[in-house]
DNA sequence: ACGCTCACCTGATAGC
DNA sequence: TGCTATCAGGTGAGCG
């Protein structure tokens, strides 16, 4: 799924069922979806088997759950995964990793699936460290606690989220002039800034007509404020509509689609008229994926 | 210290 | 039908 948008319909979607529960029983059916799992810390199962969950907490595209033994459960999408909340006998999700059983004082029980095909997302037990600015660590709905200034260890270095209200502005455009990279490289950095995919980057950058390799620090204040904040708008449009979704593989908690896709202006569209100019947009190898942008409109300088 | 490449994976689809 | 190549929304270890 999951790029910001994504990753937040998740959060929001697993928080009302997932706050208060109890982890009454866990089944791990792909080991390599613990491999950011410490196991030095003690083993997976054990450290979430009754246990209770207090939160749902979102940083970015990392997603964590805060437990009553004071560490938290992490949990990060990948390239594939999904979160789905299953009522407890539903056959088991195709390319099912993990499931959790919750049992939860309100709403009864409850199958917390993680199914994720390629494996590249995980999840994991981690201690928790304060926040270096003494900020909630992430975002978590109206909820807070002991936990919201404390931030899962393998999260703490990366940046907070331009939707954060603790993201600083000014951080940011002196990181992005020091960086010596090109301005899409360092949008993708989730160390200088968050939760921006191969999608959104493509969007925010069409958006403010740059060139994917235009070097970072060759922007001006006024050029990097406005990319910041076309890339707040298309995360925010996205949230609106529910995220971007191209097909099942990415839906929300219930196995619904978002639709974003929809207004998508460059990625993806290449050959289709750029909407500004009608030039055709094109698509290029860059770091080992796609870029999608017109041709006239987001020249290099 | 920093920038960059590549490995990590499965599965859908297109082309031959 | 069945093979091969290509593509997919992310991250971080390790290299120079």
């Amino acid at each position: 799924m999951p790029e910001l948008p994504e990753v937040e319909v998740v959060r929001a979607g697993v928080e009302p069922a997932v706050t208060g529960a109890v982890i009454a029983g866990v089944e791990v059916f792909e080991e390599r979806s613990l491999r950011r799992h410490d196991p030095a810390l003690g083993p997976f199962t054990e450290m979430l088997q009754g246990h209770r969950v207090l939160a749902a907490v979102r940083r970015g595209k990392f997603l964590w759950l805060p437990l009553d033994t004071g560490r938290a459960l992490v949990v990060h999408l990948g390239m594939s995964g999904q979160v789905l909340l299953r009522s407890p006998g539903t056959d088991a999700d195709r390319q099912l990793r993990i499931r959790l059983a919750l049992d939860h004082p309100d709403h009864g029980e409850l199958w917390l699936n993680f199914v994720d095909q390629r494996i590249f997302g995980s999840m994991a037990v981690d201690a928790m460290q304060p926040t270096r600015d003494g900020l909630p660590a992430g975002f978590s709905g109206r909820a807070s606690g002991p936990w919201s200034g404390l931030i899962p260890s393998q999260v703490a270095h990366i940046a907070r989220d331009p939707l954060d209200p603790g993201f600083s502005t000014p951080l940011f455009l002196a990181a992005l002039a020091r960086k010596k990279t090109g301005i899409k490289r360092a949008l993708l950095d989730q160390t200088l800034i968050s939760g921006i995919g191969n999608i959104y980057a493509d969007e925010a950058l069409f958006a403010a007509r740059l060139h994917y390799e235009q070097p970072a620090d060759s922007l001006s204040p006024a050029k990097a404020r406005a990319l910041l904040a076309a890339v707040r708008s298309i995360l925010n449009r996205a949230l609106a509509e529910g995220g971007t979704s191209f097909d099942a593989q990415y839906v929300n908690v219930n196995g619904q689609s978002g639709y974003f896709a929809h207004s998508l202006s460059a990625y993806g569209r290449q050959g289709s008229p750029c909407p500004r100019c009608a030039t055709p947009l094109v698509r290029r190898q860059f770091m080992n994926r796609s870029s999608h942008l017109c041709p006239r409109c987001q020249r290099l300088r």
